[in-house]
RNA sequence: GCGAGAGUGGCGGAACUGGUAGACGCACUAGACUUAGGAUCUAGCCCGCUCAUCGCGGUUGGGGGUUCGAGUCCCCCCUCUCGCACCA
């Protein structure tokens, strides 16, 4: 053994022996307790950033904790592979998105490689593989079957320079991020799946996600968006028919004085028609639909539509506004106006000079008056000018007042959801093909599932402009209709990229099986997740597809009991959100051009190191800033802990072996010896303790570190070249060194593997967790504070057994206590065993 | 605006159930070893008073409260970060 540490030459050679042993593959059920463990796959853009290296290091140190811990572990990796940019590059530099993306995965193959994650590399998937994306079209038609699938017109973002749509994220001030002109809206018939039929088992489903972090449950809830109500409808004044609004605050509605419809609202020409106002009403209409989202958002206008309806409980009339800010997309597109209780209406209520009306008084506050009224009083009280529903709390008229208007027939209780279906159709060709073909006489057709898969043709045109290059490829459009033979065109979108990261996981447990998508009983074997590790960025939309797809999936009995397990409701049990990785002051980015490059600290410090760094210097959850000092540390850290251990290994060594086999030990040991001894097996087991739970329970593995670190410090300048002569000591600084290196190995495993070796070890792979030994653990003397006033004034040691009279007489006797309790009355004391006593003067 | 999270030394961060605030690391200072070192080792390192050890006082964004005892619990306020942003 060297006595200087060359990471890279200790990493190579563990890695190349890992691979060659297939160190790290999932043995598929060996009696012994599974553990699935899953870090966020990557999208394949070129190389790994800190940020990867981030997230698959505390993957990893799961993954090989756990192993240790005797756990048939799986823990896979794989890459997401569709997705734009390959498409932009393919345009910028003339490569193709499949060799593009084939490139990326095989460099980046060799940067997570190099970084020593242990993968089962058997299991690898790639998104864009046939292979992989057919079990998806095969959902899909599984899906349309049963009308969870479905095509509506929707809008899109357009840019009509480069015939193309764009996504959200390309649209940059309302112009194409390419060209510069501006964003059109346009619709266009797209794919959706139906989430919202999902949606109340999606929000209770959070309940039993306790392993997650309420920060994501809590966005989820609000994503859904579950609102109790009513609807209540609003017979038009003078002519057939009512507008139906949803409102949350049924018990307000004696104090709507207008209603307010969304300009895209099917009523508002039809009420405008022929009035006074119909000019106004459809320069208005217009001027709102060509604003965007955005500066919608900012203005409160409205324009009155020429017509009125009644209130069905007063039967007073209420003048109907178009107005910008109700949307068409939520409830009914409609909602009563009730300026005194609704800010909103509040506004727009003196915006334009309408009436109010005061319908809940507050308990214990002097009654409000509209007049004067600064904005919308919307706490609760009491009913007041609602008829028979005067007095009630308002809480209690909600429900009186809904079940007033059900049995009046002119309303309803209802739930609304903000959720809404999730479009998956792109224009895009880098992605799976949706498996539909449009026939003149049939109409949309799926394609027969033994035609599945929908390849993906390679011999395309990208050149950026002039639509889809798919839609121009006369041999994939040009195609039979599956049901009557005759000509038919197959459809040129492509999925949207969730879909491929929306059951990945599942593939895993079979990703080679290629007669149906899942081998069922591996897959119920293996899910849930025991521990899903990625960004907090996904917290909505990849894991709430996830948790979508696996309700469906075991809907459509995909997943679902079987030999050995139950029913699949929830992918993920444990859910960890990681920071993101900071330099100076803002997320490491190419385009703030502040990262740090992977490879180069590979090369500078190695793997160990920049794994040791991203654990150590902040608790994964937060934010972790990056700091060319701390890599410093961690370094130093490796090579001190290689130092000790070369200096001692042959004694060391030694020692283990004599204890491992059992041999007499304390012949040779003295009291100083053996106190030393006891102290130093103290501190080992109680690391034991802490690191165990900081990696297991709390997840705090920085915490784990500085344990290690701790009991680094308090053995380091016992080992020397040449062996303590007391053997329970030389016994207790083996155990330690060794205990070291157990710990570590799931944070820093090649040098692990290499201190381990040199010290006597055999397989560190097959080493188990460290056990605690209690006996070691017990304390002889326990260190008690003393307070007096709250204030510590002195320190001394007993034996932990003490009864708390005696440490109370040992407390009063101390020469510093007596100080301050000198001539002052006694007021209380009191005791806690084994930490303090506290004497109130 | 709503929701969530966070404010602790020069810095990253510890303190888990109310019980020694500042673990561990970085930076810094002094010394040792050295031709030299940005290597290594030893010691110091929250602030103030004190020559200094001892000791005393203060300190977890600010203010108040509960308690023998509060970074931790309760109330009010301030600041920052993230998410959703007209959801009726």
């Amino acid at each position: 053994m060297d006595t200087r540490y060359d990471p890279q030459a200790v990493e190579s050679r563990w890695q190349g022996r890992w691979a060659e042993r297939h160190a790290h593959e999932a043995t598929d059920g060996t009696g012994r307790a599974k553990f699935y463990c899953l870090e966020m796959f990557p999208y394949p853009s070129g190389r790994i950033h800190m940020g990867h290296v981030r997230n698959y290091t505390i993957g990893d140190v799961v993954a090989r904790q756990r192993r240790m811990r005797g756990y048939d572990v799986l823990h896979p990796i794989g890459w997401d592979a569709f997705g734009l940019p390959a498409e932009n590059a393919a345009i910028e530099r003339g490569i193709h998105p499949a060799v593009w993306t084939r490139d990326n995965i095989e460099y980046m193959r060799g940067q997570l490689q190099r970084m020593g994650f242990s993968y089962d590399w058997r299991r690898e998937i790639a998104t864009c593989d046939p292979e992989y994306y057919r079990w998806e079209q095969e959902f899909f038609l599984a899906m349309l079957e049963r009308g969870l699938a479905y095509r509506r017109k929707s809008l899109v973002n357009w840019c009509a320079r480069c015939q193309t749509v764009l996504a959200n994220e390309q649209v940059e001030d309302g112009r194409c991020w390419r060209c510069e002109s501006v964003v059109e809206e346009r619709e266009l018939e797209q794919w959706f799946l139906r989430i919202t039929a999902y949606a109340e088992e999606l929000l209770t489903g959070c309940d039993a996600l306790v392993g997650w972090p309420e920060k994501v449950l809590t966005m989820q809830r609000n994503w859904i968006g579950k609102s109790i109500g009513a609807e209540l409808t609003f017979p038009l004044a003078d002519r057939e028919g009512g507008i139906t609004v949803f409102t949350t605050r049924p018990d307000t509605v004696f104090g709507a004085t207008f209603v307010s419809i969304a300009v895209e609202h099917p009523l508002v020409a039809a009420l405008s028609a022929g009035t006074d106002e119909e000019r106004a009403v459809a320069e208005f209409v217009q001027h709102v639909r060509a604003q965007s989202t955005a500066e919608r958002a900012v203005g409160k206008d409205g324009v009155f539509v020429g017509a009125y309806c009644r209130n069905p409980f007063t039967g007073a009339r209420l003048s109907i506004y178009a107005a910008s800010f109700v949307l068409m997309g939520y409830g009914s597109g409609a909602v009563m106006a009730v300026p005194c209780h609704d800010q909103r209406d509040f506004e727009f209520a003196r915006a334009h000079e309408l009436p109010m009306r005061v319908v809940v008084q507050p308990d214990d506050a002097p009654p409000l008056d509209p007049a004067r009224m600064e904005e919308a009083y919307v706490g609760p009280g009491r009913l007041v000018g609602s008829g028979a529903f005067d007095g009630l709390p308002n809480e209690e008229a909600k429900l009186r007042i809904t079940d007033a208007a059900t049995a009046g027939g002119f309303g309803s209780r209802a739930t609304q959801y903000r959720l809404r279906d999730w479009g998956i159709s792109r224009q895009r060709y880098w992605g799976a093909p949706i498996p539909v073909v449009y026939c003149d006489t049939c109409g949309v057709v799926p394609v027969r599932r033994s035609d599945l898969p929908v390849v993906l043709p390679t011999d395309v045109e990208l050149s950026g402009t002039g639509g889809s290059p798919l839609a121009k490829l006369e041999s994939f459009v040009r195609t039979s209709c599956p049901q009557c033979g005759g000509p038919a065109r197959r459809e040129t979108d492509t999925f949207d990229t969730f879909v491929e990261s929306s059951w990945y996981f599942l593939r895993y447990t079979s990703p080679h099986e290629d007669t149906r998508a899942f081998d069922r009983d591996a897959l119920a074997y293996w899910l849930p997740v025991d521990q899903y590790i990625g960004g907090v960025e996904h917290a909505v939309l990849h894991l709430l597809y996830a948790r979508f797809f696996t309700k469906v999936l075991r809907d459509l009995e995909y997943t679902g009991p079987s030999s050995v397990g139950a029913t699949l409701d929830e992918p993920f049990v444990n859910l960890l959100t990681q920071g993101m990785v900071i330099k100076d002051g803002a997320k490491m980015s190419k385009s703030k051009g502040n990262t740090v490059e992977p490879d180069y600290l590979v090369q500078r410090y190695g793997a160990d190191t920049a794994r040791l760094f991203c654990i150590f210097a902040a608790p994964p959850e937060r934010d972790l800033d990056w700091s060319d000092q701390g890599i410093e540390g961690a370094s130093r850290f490796l090579h001190r802990l290689w130092r000790i251990v070369a200096r001692g290994r042959e004694w060391l060594a030694a020692a283990r072996a004599e204890t491992a086999a059992g041999a007499a030990r304390p012949a040779a040991s003295d009291g100083a010896g053996a106190e030393q001894a006891r102290a130093l097996r103290r501190l080992t087991h109680r690391t034991i303790t802490r690191v165990t739970e900081d990696v297991e329970r709390r997840q705090h593995f920085n915490t784990a570190i500085a344990a290690v670190m701790e009991l680094v410090n308090g053995y380091a300048e016992l080992v020397d070249e040449v062996p303590p002569r007391d053997t329970a000591l030389r016994a207790a600084l083996a155990e330690a060194v060794g205990t070291t290196v157990v710990l570590l190995a799931p944070f820093v495993p090649h040098i692990a593997s290499e201190l381990w070796e040199a010290i006597g070890g055999d397989d560190l792979d097959a080493q188990p967790w460290p056990a605690v030994d209690e006996s070691a653990l017990a304390e002889d003397v326990v260190e008690m504070v003393v307070q007096v006033n709250g204030k510590v004034r002195a320190r001394f040691s007993v034996a932990p057994d003490t009864a708390d009279e005696a440490v109370l007489a040992q407390a009063l006797a101390h020469e510093r206590v007596r100080a301050h309790v000198e001539g002052k009355a006694i007021r209380k004391t009191l005791v806690v065993p084994g930490r303090l006593v506290s004497i109130v003067v």
